[in-house]
DNA sequence: GATAGTTTCATACAACTGTTTGAATTGCAA
DNA sequence: TTGCAATTCAAACAGTTGTATGAAACTATC
């Protein structure tokens, strides 16, 4: 077992690096020339370059959805299993949002890589986006319990635009920057989470009559 | 200038690979084997290869944005300068999904390109795409002229999240008919089309005294 | 039909990639 | 300390990549 020290450093250089340029121009060398250990220690340590970035996404990957499905089960819980849908769907954005966007000096190295993993499609990492369709499927039921009358072809037209609004906003953050000017403020992730939930709450509840007319949702939780 | 069959041969082919298999794992010697041509024609036609995949971008790009054009500007004239948001969303997001849903089995390899395109970018195609915001500039200039009321900023939200759901959804088409096990046809295009202006329009109207109810704009145009 | 310009071709090049190897070193248990 | 396994290291490997070269084959003009 020893220190695991190279390990890690390996981990951290990998990130950071991945984060910063790109997995199109990172080489192995490049890695372990940032973690100051000997280039065979990447295919000793993980076997290849492609189980390396594998372990990089898979262990933020599953932090994300465990936050995730934690703020789901307690809105949930607090509702007697049944929650809003506002709060329904601040669970399925709001960790990716604030753990992606926000002041570009105080985002983790994290965050970075993983606004990378979403621009930069790269094979060992599409494999294990596909696996994701079975965590989807959980808030997807979430929601049909929230908006029983609504058809369920709805409901995942519904979720498919709020993680569209999301990912759409993190990955082109830098171009909606541009285009207004500065009059969008991402760093502003707050006001980010509420805007995609509200929108995405419009999308399933319109033409529907509701309970009782709600506010954006801008201070909901 | 000669026959030029060779310089097309070489786009067909590279834009079909391209399509089938992804930038990542397309090398020229596939690219000139499809094309039965030698493997110095690509550098010497296109200079190299970042060129030849940005003469393939850059072509199906200006086609698309064209035709949105071409589809805002007649709105705008058939309405004395200020067409309806819903037309102009329309406009906006409508080639491009046209374009790249659909049935498999008649969706041309342009489109097919242009969905690689938008899922794995590349660092040529990535340059292109910064100087798309003058064309979205557009857009904003006319969701302003429908909108006078309503803030910039919620024009460039509203816009950012018109884009967002319809290239979300192209991207992510395999996965939401998974998720959804066939019940969100992403074949029917027109209802595709509905559904993202519907949502986007009400993102952009929401909270505002509407001149009139409007019906889901399922059927406008 | 010679000439000049364009295009094709086989081949080589140079650089870089992830991975492997086998020896050296380290750390730890007996 | 000795012995053994885990780890590190320099070096090489094998493969692939995009690009360059210079001769050959065309093509059209005069």
């Amino acid at each position: 077992m020893a220190s695991d020290h190279t390990r890690s450093a390996i981990l951290a250089a990998a990130e950071r690096l991945y984060a910063d340029r790109g997995f199109g121009d990172v080489t192995l060398r490049d890695i372990v020339a940032e973690a100051n250990v000997n280039l065979a220690a990447v295919n000793y340590h993980f076997g290849s370059k492609d189980e390396l970035i594998a372990e990089l996404f898979v262990t933020r990957s599953i932090a994300t959805n465990r936050e995730r499905l934690r703020e789901l089960k307690a809105a949930e819980e607090q509702g007697g299993g049944r929650a809003p849908i506002e709060v329904i769907l601040r669970a399925l954005v709001g960790p990716t949002l604030r753990g992606c966007l926000g002041p570009a000096n105080q985002r983790s190295t994290a965050a970075r890589f993983m606004i990378r993993a979403s621009i930069e499609s790269v094979p060992p990492i599409r494999r294990i986006k596909n696996r994701e369709i079975d965590h989807l499927r959980k808030f997807a039921g979430a929601m049909r319990r929230a908006l029983p009358e609504r058809s369920e072809v709805d409901i995942y037209w519904g979720l498919n635009f709020a993680l569209a609004m999301a990912h759409h906003t993190i990955r082109e953050s830098e171009r909606l920057t541009k285009l207004s000017e500065g009059k969008c403020d991402l760093d502003d992730v707050e006001d980010v989470v509420a805007r995609v939930v509200s929108v995405a709450t419009m999308a399933l509840t319109a033409g529907k009559v509701e309970a009782k007319p709600r506010a954006l949702a801008r201070d909901a939780r």
